[in-house]
DNA sequence: GTGGTCTAGACCACT
DNA sequence: GTGGTCTAGACCACG
């Protein structure tokens, strides 16, 4: 589980320690089931507030990536392939669909922004 | 010039203004000279502030792309064909950066995010 | 707007005041659009911790039955009548569930169920 | 002698076990007297620590459902049956009272929600 | 030792 | 003045 925060980047903390998880789990990096390290322990070693690493687990919990057991820690919740991969598809055809919307509002083609994507890649 | 905000949008309304601004500016779509409408017609056909539709011309000034005259308003700024392109490859560029970024994590493949652009466009 | 929290009560005082909002906002007694009174002076009222009550907006917020708009307060959201109508037969229909599990476990019938609750309504 | 432990339930195992334990008393699917198995034996079958085995039946005997016989074990404390019943039927009626008030603020009726309680039952 | 809740402050961006 | 975020503690229930 690596994991790390960027203090200067504008979106909060809590938002980047839950997109970094969320990911993993999302990719199968961290496999359903796995215990995460305590709260606690996390604080500390990237230097927050375990109130910042608490609003970020309470979120992930609330969206069904972690659930947690008091007294025994925090867990990969279980979610299927199948499902991981649905959820895979639908986010990245909504930030696909942002740039879609940039894009043409700054007046480019599908061609030409194809192959800004397969240069960037 | 068509100007509209989403007060349910988590972003600022000055930013959302900001945005449609330049963006028109930068597709061509407000041409170089021409002039804006006052901030209090605005800010009374939006039905925001008076401070907030300052603030977003604030920046639109201060990033180039407006300029103010005293006493007879504000103007689209003078922006040669070639800077704007360039500004706007740039731009995109970032957006898609973020893409492909996104994209990596989920573990996806560039041939399978090139044919989903395709298919969203 | 009608708030009271019990701190003797075992429930958390977060929970509380989720639970009284949205049963107002369900019922129709907080109407869609209504303003709430700021998180400080809700604060300073009930004599519980900023951070207390933010806790439940946050939550109510993320459930859909408020929206908040930075530097101008939080609202009541749009919610059609049907919509919370069927929340609330949903609510109601899990509520009643329990409390017929609760009965069968001890031996209850469907007629002394019935009777006793038309007897405590 | 029926015993499960769910670990994604929100309740303390302990409270569940308790929650079991009790209903069987109270429905006299344990009859006064009857002994329980070892709490090492529980605490293996169910995965769960000793220590949190411990807890339920600790207040069990409290609530007066168990009593010890250091050397020999647990057993189903001598209650009488009209004393059952009257425990029955005042767990049952703070239940409906729950019930009811849920109803109450959601602005239901008591026919509408009796209806609902015969449908569900 | 673990998570769950709460307090009393603080600074920032937005309106 | 409003909400959004963060800090540095604290106490409790649970296992």
């Amino acid at each position: 589980m690596r994991l790390s925060v960027n203090p200067n980047d504008k979106t909060p903390i809590y938002r980047q320690l839950y997109e970094q998880i969320a990911s993993q789990v999302l990719s199968g990096a961290l496999q359903p089931g796995k215990a995460l390290p305590p709260i606690r322990a996390v604080s500390r070693e990237l230097g927050v507030s375990m109130i910042t690493v608490r609003s970020a687990w309470d979120e992930l919990i609330r969206d069904g990536y972690l659930v947690s057991r008091t007294g025994s820690g925090c867990f990969v919740a279980p979610i299927s392939q199948t499902s991981r991969d649905s959820i895979r598809l639908q986010k990245l055809t909504s930030a696909v669909d942002a740039l879609v919307a940039d894009a043409k509002s700054l007046g480019v083609t599908k061609d030409q922004l194809c192959e800004l994507l397969r240069e960037r890649f």
